[in-house]
DNA sequence: AAAGTAAACGTACGATCGTTCGTATGGATT
DNA sequence: AATCCATACGAACGATCGTACGTTTACTTT
């Protein structure tokens, strides 16, 4: 199983992880898995954003996939083997549409501002068709221990760690004024999270409220 | 049925509206009956605030409270209008717990502190077993049209107007500096949910995130 | 006293849920 | 060539879901 390990998948560099997993795989029986777990669990995201991680089904899957419920089943063994996958490929959709882009901008807030534009069009896009997936499904799992909701916290804390890095990095450069990294990070998180409901809810303007936010935060110092 | 209409319940006086409902209620059958379907529905904001409301079922409700599923059914009549119950339940108390005890601190700054520390409490305590009953089933609701989605939409604007509505009393009478009423309450209301769910993952700074963030917008004018 | 109505229950329905079993197919290993 | 293994399927399982029907009980109305 080589050892991908779990050390902040938002910080880890290195394009695409399991297509680099799927080109060492030379037998082609579980090429061929690898590939129907990947197409699964890619759809179950836009199930899951949309109806929420708890009310996904197999037969629902199998219905709009026109595979067997059984077939999906022995693929994933367990309902929670599958949640666990589709959080996994919602992280790397979300690694593609919204980490790895900002890239390109340089650090501290430009680059910010940069994950910003593209998480605003992450969640207005239909890429998760029912918006952000974390914002439906971490509200979801607080409550409900297991290693679904572990998953998903820790993506969380990664997210919020990418966030309140570029801040202190802006900080230290001296592009912003002084200011607790973790608790801005905490607002602007935040924001993002009820721009997602916001926008679910029609507020065209939700958008706009998140870049004007920013751009509070991220002020010239004097 | 009389008219309770829906005129903000937010911003409604009087105190408890359903005791006041039952008062007027002189046959003993539909009184056994309004208890009984408030009963019923107090418990269900426990189970939704865990659950969320998309994974209440009316089997086990009837099993925590020891009644038999079809009395549930017939007192409801169907799960969505259980649902509608379940939501003006959950308002019901939120009004009791949060906003109508902040009346008694004078308007602006000071009531919004009350409003904060109340809501705090509100969270902190597992008087919603799960947290944050609106937290928790925004996000269920929000890409699922109907009556129940309207109804909770309904109280979360309520809600951010009552924010909004102090904020503005707050800068009309000079006890802080100019500021767009709307969005500071969007942000405040972000900050809420996202401490909502911090809490419900075990951030014990959560509350104190909050009144660091409420202590940076209600700063004195200069 | 008779008729009517709402609450509450037991029972049953069709549907869907997650999971398991047996089996067939095709690629890998020996 | 024979053996092993993972994918994929059909079928079936027990459980639970929301809802509907019929009946009993208690209270109100006529």
């Amino acid at each position: 199983m080589s050892e991908p390990e779990q050390r902040s998948a938002l910080a880890d560099p290195t394009p695409s992880a399991d297509d680099r997993v799927e080109a060492e795989i030379s037998d082609q029986r579980l090429l061929r898995g690898a590939r129907a777990r990947r197409e699964i669990a890619r759809h179950a995201v836009d199930v899951a954003s949309l109806e929420g991680l708890g009310g996904l089904s197999i037969g629902r899957l199998a219905g709009d996939l026109g595979l067997s419920k059984s077939g999906i089943a022995t693929l994933f063994g367990t309902k929670e083997k599958l949640q666990l996958a589709v959080v996994a490929s919602a992280g790397e959709a979300f690694l593609d549409e919204v980490v790895r882009p900002s890239r390109a901008a340089p650090r501290g807030v430009a680059r910010l501002r940069a994950l910003a534009e593209r998480w605003i069009t992450y969640a207005e896009t239909p890429l998760f068709a029912g918006g952000c997936f974390w914002a439906a499904n971490l509200a979801d799992f607080d409550s409900r221990p297991g290693p679904v909701r572990d998953a998903l916290l820790r993506h969380h804390a990664d997210w919020l760690a990418l966030i309140a890095g570029e801040l202190r990095y802006a900080v230290d450069a001296g592009e912003i004024a002084e200011a607790d990294a973790d608790l801005v990070a905490f607002q602007l998180d935040a924001v993002f999270t009820a721009a997602n409901i916001a926008l679910r809810f029609g507020d065209g303007e939700a958008g706009a409220k998140v870049r004007r936010v920013l751009d509070g935060f991220l002020a010239p110092r004097d």
